[in-house]
DNA sequence: GACCAGGTGTCGT
DNA sequence: ACGACACATGGT
């Protein structure tokens, strides 16, 4: 359980995120690799352990004792020379109240520059799942059959390891029929090493049409995987949150979710998916209720984060 | 116990 | 093409 760190170090951030807003975007359901122990978060970027913590015009960070530096990584995992809150100033904020009110209140949230794996593997698990229940799946994953990294951390295991892995470890996982999905996705890609430069030479449509091709990827996990793996800024994923959000805010009740995909990339245009964060962002904060088909408990009161 | 969860696959019309 | 339902598992 001991890990050696380096000392702190500064990393300077063009849209400086907020302590809550840090945590929106560490663990606000875009990533789940990271998890928060007094003011410090611990994670894993690509095969490189990190921890973090907000510091005033940026982060503080630091990294396992005698491992390669890992400003580069970091710098462009956060985007922190700020190339989205160039995009997001091109969003139709000025016209749209609820937009504007969402980027207001979460100045600085962006998406992280994931890895075209992980954001695949983590959103194949997400599907009728809660968001911490999709981290603890990531995590089991990582641990049973991840490479381990330094004592209690590993990286995330590879399409092979996932081909071959023993049906009762991935159900001890957690992952229940999911387990389905992922085996036979990983067996799909262990075949080719190189999907991630292939499907990333294609159009945003292209794309998501490849992806959708793989076992357990649908319009909304396909739209995922664009945006936070391959950091595809105009796709626009919706899912229960956003439907609720877009038919609130917009009046597009009875719209399917296509539709909806349709309209958001057509309303905030190359950066909806950013739109898409913020949006989302405001929709699942302060413990309001989640989108219930049927009551809008007065009890729902729980932060996620 | 019923109901729900950052959906998807598979059936019926 | 569209709607309904099952799906494993864990939480409330």
């Amino acid at each position: 359980m001991d890990v050696r760190w380096t000392d702190w170090r500064h990393l300077t951030l063009a849209d400086v995120p907020s302590p809550p807003c840090l945590a929106e975007i560490l663990d606000g359901g875009q990533c789940f690799r990271w998890r928060l122990v007094d003011d410090i978060w611990t994670g894993v970027v690509g095969q490189q352990p990190l921890q973090l913590r907000a510091s005033a015009g940026g982060v503080d960070w630091r990294q396992l004792a005698g491992t390669g530096g890992a400003t580069k990584t970091l710098a462009h995992y956060l985007d922190a020379e700020g190339a989205q809150a160039r995009v997001a100033d091109a969003l139709p904020w000025r016209s749209d109240p609820a937009l504007a009110k969402a980027m207001e209140r979460f100045r600085g949230l962006r998406i992280l520059r994931q890895e075209p794996h992980e954001a695949l593997l983590g959103f194949l698990c997400s599907s009728n799942k809660q968001i911490l229940q999709i981290r603890r799946m990531v995590e089991a994953l990582a641990m049973q059959l991840g490479p381990e990294l330094a004592p209690g951390l590993h990286a995330l295991p590879d399409w092979a390891t996932l081909a071959k892995a023993d049906d009762r470890v991935l159900k001890g996982c957690g992952l229940g029929y999911r387990a389905t999905f992922i085996r036979e996705t990983a067996r799909a890609l262990a075949r080719r090493p190189g999907w991630a430069e292939e499907l990333g030479a294609l159009r945003t449509e292209g794309l998501l049409e490849a992806l959708a091709e793989l076992p357990g990827v649908g319009p909304k996990v396909a739209a995922c995987t664009a945006l936070f793996g391959f950091g595809r800024l105009d796709a626009f994923p919706v899912d229960t949150w956003i439907e609720q959000i877009l038919v609130e805010r917009y009046g597009l009740k009875g719209w399917k979710r296509a539709a909806l995909e349709r309209f958001g990339r057509a309303h905030y245009g190359d950066a909806a998916g950013l739109a898409q964060q913020y949006l989302f962002a405001e929709a699942r904060d302060g413990g309001r209720s989640p989108p219930s088909r049927k009551r809008e408990g007065a009890s729902g009161k729980k932060r996620l984060w």
